[in-house]
Formats: structure tokens, sequence, C-alpha cells
DNA sequence: CCCTTATATACTCGAAGCGAGTATAAGGAG
DNA sequence: CTCCTTATACTCGCTTCGAGTATATAAGGG
């Protein structure tokens, strides 16, 4: 055991449990999805979704292990594509008061390729259901209609002139509001920044940050998620969203053969945004993402699409492939 | 107490410790410089410099003021800017063996602005005494001439052919051998490679990765550091060298009024690379990063440079500000 | 058989960004 | 006054990117 200098009370460390929570991401019929265990059959639960996690054990050599052992456990799904997140450990984070024992819990996101049947108590649900704000494909959302005088107003009632003007440009950044564009990455900043204003029912619950004066519960019209899951989730999305811009992330949802608008389709769903095809064609095949098959779908409606599949190489080749995408601008 | 279905043992929980451990970082001299703590002089100390950290304690509300108090006792510095980073886990990373409990490490990065007088323990060290390799700004740095050989005799006793290329394609990546180029933000991949090749010594201190047959040790001339500081330390720069191209950080580490060259030697005392001066400039200003006080520099040498100031507007008006760095290539 | 419709695929154009180089301005030292 | 040093401004060419348009190939209906 390691000695600190510095420490008054050398015995003072906080015996922490250790959670391993794991946001399992995949993309079926131009969906992102994400695996869900339902609270609602035991522990008194209040019927909220889950995500698939649990405690370290002392068995667990790494705290990966500790996670594929608990998600095959939980949901019978092996994980291929893992990453670490994000540690929480604040006090009202956690379901315990300041008297129980310290909760850290370690956030982790994982792809897999298809979504096959998961065990009884898990289910694969459309990631936008917990967060539709973050869903531009066909427009702008209409929950931000609602959501935006809720914005609005939480941000005049800051106490100082400087406070208003502060929280307005945070909500241009993250929301796009009064002339900002919408950034598709920042999806955790618009889930804090719901929570501070007290417009997801999490804050309420744990009690931060719950003025009184606030209507907010009411806006929210998406689904919570029990403990601060739904907050690993928004991480999730932002760091998924992030990454396939500068590596080839997406291939680990897609199957061994696809056409390129598949694979279009696919990453709209994951950045909530359209693409312009022709763009997404040339910076695909100009990178060397993929190679043809040699095989056509024919399935496609029109004149039938040609096969392709992800070039392994490219890993070994190129300093940072991936697939940028455009910059949403002037959409408040 | 959360209960969780599917665990067998409902009381195997691991009591974990948890390990807060921050890597401070300031620039002065045009030297990014990180906050140390001897370890010399108590618990048998081998010598080793070692980052500020201490365990979490039942007062610690949120893990950020842990992190703060322990920094504040053991070196006088007060944190500004601080970025969680890594979760380290691995049984064989702890300093304790299986038997003993857990411990977990929670990296962070912080940023302060001047390297002022720490206290009697603490110490300001460049950060390239402990990975010099990673000092490209006045050239390729001889460490390599020495690491080069090793390295790719590393590469050659894979198993396979196949794994021999694989290992040729990982150094091409990270060190720019084999016709690749080198890309400053590889930090953690650099140093991992190391430890995999066994060619820092942590690796056969951890007993880890430590096939007898290479002379490794010998090769590594800079100085480790105590348990997984090295591997933190090497996430921070790495995650630094990142966030300057795309978010304002930068400046965190800027007195309240510099010259353009200042500012530009303080990118790249962090990139550890060189950059094309009109470029740099035309860059920085057609961002709108900062504007002038009017004051002048006089103590350039040549004409006087005018001193500016960072325009903290930029952080509520343009989506992603930094500073963007030019690929270097070819150099292997 | 032709026409419509739907999708795939290829090509073009202009604006912006960036790497690299060059020219001019304004101090100090001798 | 000349030289040296650094600051600052400008230019050129290449690449990338957003956006739009044109052509190819399938299915199906009259």
């Amino acid at each position: 055991m390691p000695s600190h200098p510095g420490s008054e009370n050398p015995g003072a460390e906080t015996a922490a449990v250790v959670d391993l929570t794991a946001a399992i991401i995949a993309v079926s019929n131009e969906e992102p999805r994400i695996l869900t265990v339902g609270e609602a059959g035991r522990n008194g639960g209040d019927g909220l979704d889950s995500l698939p996690s649990g405690p370290l054990e002392p068995g667990d050599r790494t705290l990966e292990a500790g996670l594929r052992r608990w998600v095959e456990r939980q949901t019978g799904q092996t994980l291929g594509y893992v990453e670490q997140l994000y540690t929480f450990g604040d006090r009202n984070r956690a379901l315990t008061g300041p008297a129980g024992p310290r909760v850290l819990s370690i956030g982790y996101l994982a792809l897999v390729r298809e979504a096959r049947p998961a065990q009884a108590e898990a289910a694969w649900k459309g990631w936008y259901r917990y967060l539709p704000w973050e869903d531009w494909r066909d427009g702008r959302p209409e929950v931000l209609d609602r959501l935006q005088p809720a914005l609005v107003e939480w941000a005049g009632r800051a106490p100082t002139k400087d406070d208003i003007r502060l929280r307005e440009n945070r909500l241009g950044l993250t929301f796009g509001l009064h002339g900002g564009s919408w950034n598709d990455e920042r999806v955790l900043e618009r889930y804090e920044l719901l929570y501070e204003a007290g417009l997801v029912p999490e804050a309420h619950r744990d009690g931060a940050a719950a003025p009184p004066e606030c209507a907010g519960a009411a806006v929210d019209t998406a689904n919570p998620m029990t403990a601060d899951h739904r907050r690993i989730l928004a991480t999730a999305i932002g760091r998924l969203r992030g990454k396939i811009k500068y590596r080839p992330v997406v291939f680990e949802l897609m199957p061994p053969a696809f056409t390129l608008l598949q694979l279009q389709r696919t990453v709209e769903a994951l950045a909530g945004v359209r693409l312009h095809k022709p763009n997404f064609r040339r910076l695909v095949k100009r990178q060397g993402l993929v190679e043809e098959t040699g095989e056509t779908a024919l399935e496609t409606g029109g004149r039938p699409a040609s096969l392709v599949r992800f070039r392994q190489e490219v890993t070994l080749e190129r300093p940072a492939p991936g697939v940028r995408l455009p910059i949403v601008r002037r959409t408040g």
C-alpha cells in the first residue's frame, strides 16, 4: 500500500465500490440502438431502462474483463470493440447517500456488429428514444419546439446580466440557438445543460439543481434511465460521433459486405445528420476505406449497387482515416 | 446499494482504493514542464519522480475536489483547468500483488499559468526528460538513433511473418518508421509500444512482457517514474496535443499579454514540432483568437512586437477554435 | 416497346484552406 | 550609415470541400 506525503490520517482512504457500465451500440434499419436491461420487474424498480452494469469483482484481472463478464451474464452479448469513456464518482450522482459506501462508476462504449436477439431481460432500443433532440435527419426535431422556450426562459432566469449572456451563448454553442450552428458531437454538453436547467427528471431525482420555480420535468418528453445511465449514453454518443470522423470505427457496425448508401445511412444514423451523397462517395473512395467485392445488391429499388467491404489495410496506412462530416450552418 | 441481476455472489464487490493522480503542466522558457514530487527521501524510495497523487477520502464530495486537495497539500499549487484522462485498474499495474486491495488510479490533466516556486518536495521538470523521443523541434531527436534498432529488432522477433508486418506497420504509424510520418498526438501509443517491447524499465518492474532475450532497459535513456505515472504523463501530453488543435486551451498556459511568437513557441513546445511562422500568424489572426493590447514588447532583439491578449469571446463564438498543426511528412 | 421512376455513379465548378516562399517595416549594435 | 534581427504583410499553387448537374441501369406500367 503506497503511503502519501501530506496525509494527516493515513487510514482515511475511501473503500469504494466500482461499478462498470456499458453503452453497447449497434445499428439496424438505419437506426442506432442501445442494449438495455429492464428495471421493471425487480428491486421495486420504477420501470426505467438501464444499461448493462455490475460491480468489479476480485477475480477480474482488468476492468475491461469485468465489464465483458457482466455484459455476457446480463445480455448474452459478446463484445468486440470496447473503449473506456469516463469515471463518475460525485456524491450526489451515486445512489447511496453520504453515509453509504462510495460508488464509482466507470462508463464504457462498445460496438457490436449486429443486433442479434438478446437475452430475455435485455432489449435493443433506438437511442433517440432517450435523446430525441439529437436526431436532425428529418430536419429540426419537434422536441426542440417544446424545449426551446424552457431553455430560453432558463437563460433569462440567471442572476446577473452577464450570466444571462453567458447562458445564451452556451445555448448557441450547444443547441444552436441565437444564431449558433448545430454541432453533432456536443451530446454530453446538451444533456448536462438540460440537467442544469432542471429540464430532465434526473436532476430532480438527484436533488441537484432543482429550483422549485421551473416547470422543468414536464418538458423532457424523452425516456430517462436509472442512475446516471443516460449521462453515460450521452457520453458514448458524443464520443462515437467524434471518432467516426478520424477513425474507421463505423465498420465495426457494418455487415461484411454493404453498399455505399448503406454505409452513408449508418453514418447519418449515428451523426443524426443528413449527408451530401456524391461528396460522401468521393470521400470514402478517395480515402481508400473500401474495396469492391465484385457482387451487386439488387434489392435497391433502382440501379443495382455494387457491394463493397472494409479495407482492413487502411488501419495500417493512413494516419487518420474516417468519415468527415459537414458543418450544419445557421440552424438557430 | 443496487442489486444486479446475474450476480451469483452479491457480496463479492471489490472494495477498491481510489488513487487520484495529476499531470500538472506549465510552460516556461519555451519548455513544457510537469510538476513532480520526489520519491527519494521516503518509503525506501528508488529515487524516481512521482506525480502528485493521493487516495480519495470520504470527505471529498467530487473526485476533482479530492484531486485539488491532494495537489494543494503536496505542492502548494492551486489548479485552474482540470480534465479527467483515464482510469487504470489492471492488477499488474497496481503496486500491490493479487492478494492486496484493489487500487484504481484516475489520471487527470491540469494546466496552470506560471511555474511559481513550488513547495519544498515539489519541482517543475521539463517533460521531455521523461519522453525525449517526443521532442522534434530541433529535428529528429538522437534518442531515436538508439531506440530505432531495438524497435526494428523487436518487430523482427514476432512469431509469424504476419505478426512481423503488423509490428512494422505499428512502428510506421507511431514512430514514423518504414516511410510513415510522425504524428505528434500518438504519445501514449508510442509509450505503450516501448512498454510492450520491453524497452522501458517499467515493463520489467511490473513483470509484464519481459522476455529475457531483449536487452531493453539499457536503451531507454529517459527517466522513468514511479508506478504508472509515466503512462499518465504520456496520456496527458497526447490529450493536450490533440486538444490545442480544436480548443483554445493554450491560453491557459500563457501570461495575460504576449506576442504572437511567444504563442507560437508555446505551441511548438507542447507539440514538439516547429511551425511555419507566417502561416501560424495567419491562422491565429483569421480565427480571431487574440486582440491587440496596444502595447509593444521591446525585448525581442529585432523590430518590437505588438502585445496581444486572448479574446475570451471566441469560446462563445466559434465552435472549434484552436491551433491547427501541419502534418510532418516523410520522417522515417 | 417506350416511358416513368428510382437508385447508382460520374463529373464539374467555385470557394476556402493550407503549405511554402518572398518582400517590406522597424527596432538595436557597430 | 550599414548590418543584423525580428515583426508583419503579401503572393502563388495545390488540395479539399460544399454544392450542383448529368448519365447509367435496374423495375414496372401503359
